[in-house]
DNA sequence: AGCACGCCGACT
DNA sequence: GTCGGCGTGCTC
C-alpha cells in the first residue's frame, strides 16, 4: 500500500505547531511548493493556510487527518528565500509561523482571495474623456468602474478587467473616436526602457556625500550594512537617490522603509520627480486593494520601488537589489502588538539572505547601530555638514529655576519669542502632551480625576470638553463640581497643548498660531493643509507635539523651544535617556536654512544633567558615546540580549498564578546565564481594565537566552493558567512598559 | 483565535 | 421546566 502524502500546513492561529492534511490525490509534486496558500478544514470551519512541508510521515494516524480542500495558489507568491526568512522570524520572535505568514500577505489574500491582478500586460489609456458637451459617453457601472481605473495614465491591467474594457466600453469609444468626438486609445504599454529611468539629473554632491554613494555602489550584489549618519538637510536623500540609480540601472528593485509615510509625502514626491520608474507605496492609510496591488507589482517585478512603513518589509519582491531603512532609530519600526518584530532588524537579515547592501540612515542613530560600527559590523558613512555649509543650530538650555512661568513660558522664552517674531522669522514650540491639562484637581478636597480603568489621571479637553483617559481612550463629560466634596473648585493642573496655545493666543495678540497634535490633526489632509499654511508664511508661531519631531522641516522657522525638556529625564525605561537626546537633536533639526541658522531653547530645572549638558557641549556622538558605557557598566541592552514576557488579566490573580506555576519551569530549564528579573508589576499596574505583571529575561548571549525562550514557550503552552491569562513575549523590547 | 460543549441562574 | 452565562478544551 502506498503511504499517502502529507502537507504540514500552517495556519493563522496562535498556535505552535504545524497542522497536517491529506494531500489531494494525483497532485504534481512538481508544481506544488512551499509558501502556496491552501483552503483547509480546520474545526468547524475552513481556513486559508500555507504549505510548509510536504512529507510521508505524520505523528497522526492517518484516519485523524482531513484532506485539503483546495490548492490556492499554481505557483507560491513568496520565494524560497522569502518563505525561509518569515520562518526564521517566526523563530526568532517566538511566533507562530502561520500568524507570521499571514502578516506579509496583504488582507484579501489571507483571506484565501484569488489574485486579483493575473495579467503581467500593462494598458496605457491616453487622453480619455475628451468628449464635447453634446456627446456625454453614457456608461454602465462596468464600465464607470473601467473607466475609473484609467484616469491615472498607466494602469495594471486584470484580465478581467482587459475584457471587460474590450467587450463593454472599447466600442462605444472607438464609435465616438472615428466621429472625431473623442481622443482616448488604450494601448499595451511596453516594459520600461532601462536607459530611461532618470527624469532628472542628479545633484552634484559633496565629497562626503559622493563617498557615501561610492561605498554602497562598490558593494552592490554584496551584503553589506550602511549606517549613514546625517543631520537634516545634510543631503541624505540625494545620496539614498543616486544610490538607488545605480540599483535600478542593473535591473533590481529598491525597498526603502520610512517610519511613518504620511510625514514624508515631499519623500514620495522626490523620487517621482528623480525616477521614471513605477513606485509602489504600501502603508496603513491607503486601502486593502491599493496594498494588493502594490504588493503584487514589487512581487512580479512590475514596480521598481517601493517606499513603504514596517510592514512593507515583508512583500516578497522579485528582484531585490537594495534595502534603505530611513530613520532608523525611530521606535516606531518595531511592532508593539501580535508579532512584535523589528523590521530593522529583520530587514539587516533580509539582505543578508539575498547578499545585497542595506542602508540604515539617521541622523541619531540608535545606540544598538553605533555599538554595531564600533563592532565593525557596519560600516559607517558620515554626512558631518549641512548641504550648502548651512550653520548647525545652536542648542542652549535655559534655567528656569526660580523664574517665573506663565502657563510653560518663561519671561526670558517670551523674549526671545518677540525677538524672533519680530525679525518676521517662525518660531515652534514643542511640548509632547496634549489636551489642556494632565489632571484635574479639586481645590478644597484634593481629590482628583482617575481614569475608571487605568492607573492614570483623566487629562482635561476643552476643545471637545471633555475628560479622556489618554491609554484606554474612555472619555467622559468634564465635570462641573467635585463629585467628592460638592463644594471644591476643580482646577486644571499641569500643562498641554491645548493650554499653551491659549496663552500663546493673548500672549501674541496679533500673531497666528497653530497647534498640531492627535487631536487637531484629525480630519483627513488637514495637517498637510496646516503645513501648507506654515511654509506659505501665514503662521508666525507653530506649537506641537511629538508629530513635529517627524520629517517636516520648517525653513523660515529660526527659534525652537522645549518647553518641558526635564519630563523625558525621569524614567525606569533604560531607553528614555536615548530617546530624549533623540527627540533633542530631531525636533532641533526641524529649523532654519542656509543663511538663517536656528536656535534652539531648551527649559529645564536641570541645568546641571549630565545628559543634558553632555549633548549641548559635545553632541549627540558624545552623548551617545557615553550612555554606550553606561550601558555596558549595567550590562544592558547592546551588551546583552532581553525579552519581556508581559501578562495581562482582569482578575489580578490571574498572573499571579500564571508566574507561580511558570517559575518552577523556569527554574528547569534556565540552566544558563538568563537572568529572570521580576515578575513585577508594569510600570502601569492597571491599563483598560487588566492588571499587567511582567517578567524580563537577559541574557548575554543571545544563542544561550533564545534556547530558554523556546523551551519556556513550549512549557507556557501546555500550562493551563496561561489560558487564563493574555501573554506575550516580546524580544528585544524597545519599550518596557 | 474561534467554536462547541458543559454545567448553574432568571425567565415564558 | 428552558435560555444563556462564560469556564474549558480542541483544532490536523
Amino acid at each position: 500500500m502506498v503511504k499517502p502524502l502529507i502537507f504540514k500546513v500552517a495556519l493563522p492561529v496562535p498556535i505552535y505547531r504545524l497542522f497536517d492534511y491529506l494531500a489531494p490525490e494525483g497532485i504534481n509534486l512538481d508544481m506544488i511548493k512551499p509558501g502556496v496558500r491552501l483552503e483547509v478544514p480546520f474545526g468547524k470551519g475552513k481556513k486559508t493556510g500555507f504549505l510548509i512541508e510536504i512529507s510521508t510521515h505524520s505523528d497522526l494516524s492517518t484516519d485523524k487527518l482531513k484532506p485539503v480542500l483546495r490548492i490556492l495558489d499554481d505557483k507560491s507568491l513568496l520565494s524560497a528565500k522569502e518563505l525561509r526568512l518569515l520562518q526564521w522570524a517566526s523563530h526568532y520572535y517566538h511566533h507562530p509561523l502561520g500568524e507570521v505568514i499571514s502578516a506579509a500577505f496583504p488582507t484579501a489574500l489571507r483571506q484565501g482571495k484569488a489574485l486579483a491582478v493575473k495579467s503581467e500586460k500593462r494598458y496605457t489609456l491616453t487622453e480619455l474623456g475628451q468628449t464635447t458637451d453634446n456627446h456625454t459617453l453614457k456608461r454602465s457601472p462596468k464600465q464607470q468602474s473601467v473607466f475609473d481605473k484609467f484616469q491615472s495614465s498607466t494602469h495594471y491591467l486584470s484580465d478581467t478587467d482587459l475584457s471587460a474594457w474590450n467587450n463593454n466600453w472599447r466600442p462605444a469609444v472607438n464609435e465616438l473616436i472615428t466621429k472625431g468626438l473623442i481622443k482616448a486609445e488604450l494601448t499595451e504599454t511596453k516594459p520600461s526602457n532601462p536607459k530611461a529611468i532618470i527624469r532628472n539629473t542628479p545633484l552634484i554632491c559633496n565629497p562626503q556625500q559622493q563617498q557615501a554613494i561610492d561605498s554602497v555602489y562598490n558593494t552592490l550584489g554584496q551584503f553589506s550594512v550602511f549606517l549613514l549618519e546625517g543631520v537634516t538637510g545634510s543631503g541624505k536623500t540625494e545620496v539614498y537617490l543616486q544610490i538607488i540609480q545605480a540599483v535600478l540601472e542593473r535591473g533590481q528593485q529598491v525597498l526603502i522603509l520610512v517610519p511613518e509615510i504620511t510625514l514624508t509625502p515631499q519623500l514620495e514626491e522626490r523620487f517621482k520627480q528623480r525616477f521614471a520608474v513605477n513606485i509602489a507605496l504600501s502603508h496603513s492609510k491607503l486601502t486593502d486593494k491599493q496594498r494588493q496591488i502594490a504588493w503584487l507589482q514589487m512581487q512580479q517585478g512590475v514596480c521598481s520601488i517601493m517606499l513603504g512603513t514596517r510592514s512593507a518589509l515583508f512583500t516578497p519582491i522579485k528582484k531585490l537589489g537594495l534595502i534603505i531603512l530611513d530613520e532608523e532609530h525611530d521606535t516606531s519600526f518595531k511592532q508593539q502588538e501580535g508579532f512584535r518584530f523589528s523590521a530593522r532588524d529583520i530587514a539587516i537579515v533580509r539582505a543578508k539572505q539575498l547578499l545585497i547592501p542595506v542602508v540604515l540612515g539617521s541622523a541619531t542613530p540608535s545606540l544598538e547601530s553605533l555599538y554595531n560600527v564600533e563592532k565593525q559590523r557596519y560600516q559607517l558613512l558620515h554626512l558631518p555638514e549641512r548641504a550648502g555649509s548651512a550653520l548647525a543650530p545652536v542648542l542652549q538650555l535655559m534655567d528656569i529655576r526660580n523664574k517665573r512661568i506663565q502657563e510653560g513660558l518663561s519671561e526670558a522664552l517670551i523674549a526671545e519669542i518677540h525677538k524672533t517674531l519680530a525679525k518676521q522669522e517662525q518660531v515652534l514650540l514643542f511640548l509632547n502632551r496634549r489636551g489642556f491639562a494632565p489632571t484635574l484637581i479639586c481645590h478644597s478636597c484634593g481629590w482628583v480625576a482617575r481614569c475608571q480603568r487605568c492607573d492614570a489621571n483623566m487629562v482635561i479637553h476643552f476643545d471637545a470638553a471633555h475628560l479622556k483617559c489618554h491609554h484606554c481612550g474612555q472619555e467622559q463629560a468634564l465635570l462641573k463640581q467635585c463629585p467628592a466634596c460638592k463644594a471644591g473648585e476643580l482646577i486644571p493642573l499641569g500643562l498641554g497643548t491645548e493650554r499653551v496655545e491659549k496663552a500663546l493666543a493673548e500672549l501674541f495678540k496679533d500673531k497666528v498660531t497653530v497647534r498640531l497634535d492627535r487631536d487637531s490633526t484629525q480630519g483627513k489632509g488637514s495637517l498637510e493643509n496646516y503645513l501648507e499654511q506654515i511654509n506659505a508664511g501665514h503662521v508666525d508661531i507653530i506649537l506641537g507635539t511629538q508629530m513635529l519631531a517627524k520629517g517636516h522641516h520648517f525653513p523660515n522657522v529660526t527659534l525652537v523651544a522645549i518647553l518641558d525638556v526635564d519630563n523625558g529625564l525621569f524614567s525606569i525605561d533604560f531607553h528614555a535617556a536615548e530617546k530624549l537626546a533623540q527627540m533633542i537633536v530631531q525636533v532641533s533639526g526641524r529649523a532654519g536654512r542656509a543663511e538663517k541658522p536656528g536656535k534652539v531653547i531648551m527649559q529645564t530645572r536641570q541645568p546641571d544633567h549630565p545628559l543634558l549638558v553632555t549633548l549641548i557641549q559635545e553632541g549627540y556622538r558624545s552623548f551617545a558615546k557615553s550612555a554606550l558605557q553606561e550601558r555596558k557598566a549595567a550590562a544592558l541592552p547592546p551588551f546583552s540580549y532581553q525579552a519581556l514576557l508581559r501578562v495581562q488579566a482582569v482578575d489580578i490573580k490571574m498572573p499571579q498564578l500564571f508566574f507561580k506555576a511558570l517559575s518552577t519551569l523556569i527554574e528547569k530549564h534556565n540552566t544558563g546565564q538568563t537572568q529572570v528579573l521580576g515578575p513585577i508589576f508594569a510600570p502601569m499596574a492597571r491599563r483598560a481594565g487588566l492588571y499587567r505583571y511582567q517578567m524580563l529575561f537577559q541574557n548575554p548571549r543571545r544563542q544561550e537566552l533564545h534556547v530558554f525562550l523556546d523551551e519556556l514557550i513550549i512549557e507556557i503552552s501546555k500550562l493551563k493558567q496561561a489560558k487564563k491569562v493574555r501573554w506575550s513575549l516580546d524580544v528585544d523590547p524597545v519599550d518596557l512598559y
